[in-house]
DNA sequence: CGTCAAATATGATGATCATCATGTTTCGAG
DNA sequence: CTCGAAACATGATGATCATCATATTTGACG
């Protein structure tokens, strides 16, 4: 009994802990780096127009060891779209059912400044038109996408509770989609334009 | 003088008709037809997602003239997105300020059938997140897009007048950002929703 | 304190791609 | 009917990129 236990005890640590000599905390942190890098580059210039070589560079590493990190591009692409969502997702739950939360949240959503850091913006407005084929990346997209509906519903103050869902629907699609014409359009005036008749239609 | 007018005739008929041996017609239609193909292709897959190659494969010619017809790829896609957006501007313009046939007009922007078909879908909402840097590309599709309120203000049927433009803008993020979404998304109740959701908040 | 697997760096490799080079075909103008 | 420039095809070229190969470094464990 006492043997089995070792051996278990011996392999659990092999495929958990999986063994590190470089210091276990600093590899983790580098990990996140990666990860934390490649979202802000995806987001400001879309998957396909970062290299996995810059995004290592970005953390301070060389392209080498980028598959001791990750699998594949494709799986950090994924892993990019979690943790930025994460971050999307946290907002809206700070929102708290309060009406002047929800008006500042859609007021700092529609804002220039927004409009112009996309690489620690909103995911969805970022990459949303990049999600096109079957894979990883677009089943995690799909889940944090109803999420943030599902919080925005719980989290956001609105007027009817049975129309909430709906409403939830209407003003992301709004938002997400008014922050993509801001952007991509030539024209200050008419940008700025976009981001305040869409807030304007907005609770 | 008839010297010179001669010497005008000559030259205007250089820069102007350019002289092509092979039949002028046919050369123009498969310049048109390079350029609804890539239309097309740009559409479905983004800009970087489809090569000089296959646009030309898919014309029906090798790679080889495409330099025959335009000075880059980036050329390609200025034009491209000029094409799409006549499409997009005519079918504005038919709506004729119609209730009904505004109505119609967002039932069918906003159905599965111009989800699933982005090939010959909105370019907007197809390619505005492709557009990145500045360029000729940011241009064009700049200008068509204040083309594309302008004409909705004059074209959809709008309970006021005073109200139009902002109105259009908003209609306009919201179903823009409404097909990116149902596109992007893996799971097709929650698609639906998505594109029903956005259809019901409008006029 | 020596061992060894993971982490790192440098440097391939093979694919893809925009663009260019070169030779061939075409047909209207002279 | 010949000539030549534009349109075409085939086939470089050089850049970029994801991924792999190899050798070196590291430090926790025995």
């Amino acid at each position: 009994m006492l043997v089995m236990q070792q051996w278990i005890k011996v392999h659990l640590r092999k495929l958990e802990v999986a063994f590190m000599r470089y210091p276990a905390a600093e590899t983790a942190e580098k990990h996140k780096n990666i990860i934390r890098e490649a979202s802000r580059l995806f987001r400001e210039r879309g998957f396909s127009g970062v290299s996995v070589a810059e995004i290592m560079q970005a953390t301070g590493l060389t392209h080498g060891p980028f598959y001791n990190h990750f699998p594949s591009k494709e799986d950090l692409m994924a892993k990019s779209l979690e943790h930025g969502m994460q971050g999307t997702l946290a907002g809206i739950e700070q929102v708290g059912n309060s009406a002047k939360k929800t008006a500042e949240y859609l007021d700092r959503y529609l804002s220039t400044g927004h409009r112009d850091a996309p690489g620690t913006g909103c995911t969805m407005a970022a990459l949303a038109a990049d999600i096109r084929q079957q894979s990883e990346v677009r089943r995690t997209f799909t889940a944090h996408v109803k999420a943030a509906i599902e919080k925005m519903v719980s989290s956001f103050f609105w007027r009817s509770k049975r129309s909430a869902r709906g409403d939830s629907i209407r003003v992301l699609s709004t938002t997400v989609g008014a922050l993509i014409l801001a952007r991509a359009v030539d024209d200050e005036a008419f940008s700025k334009e976009i981001l305040r008749e869409a807030r304007r239609g907005l609770a």
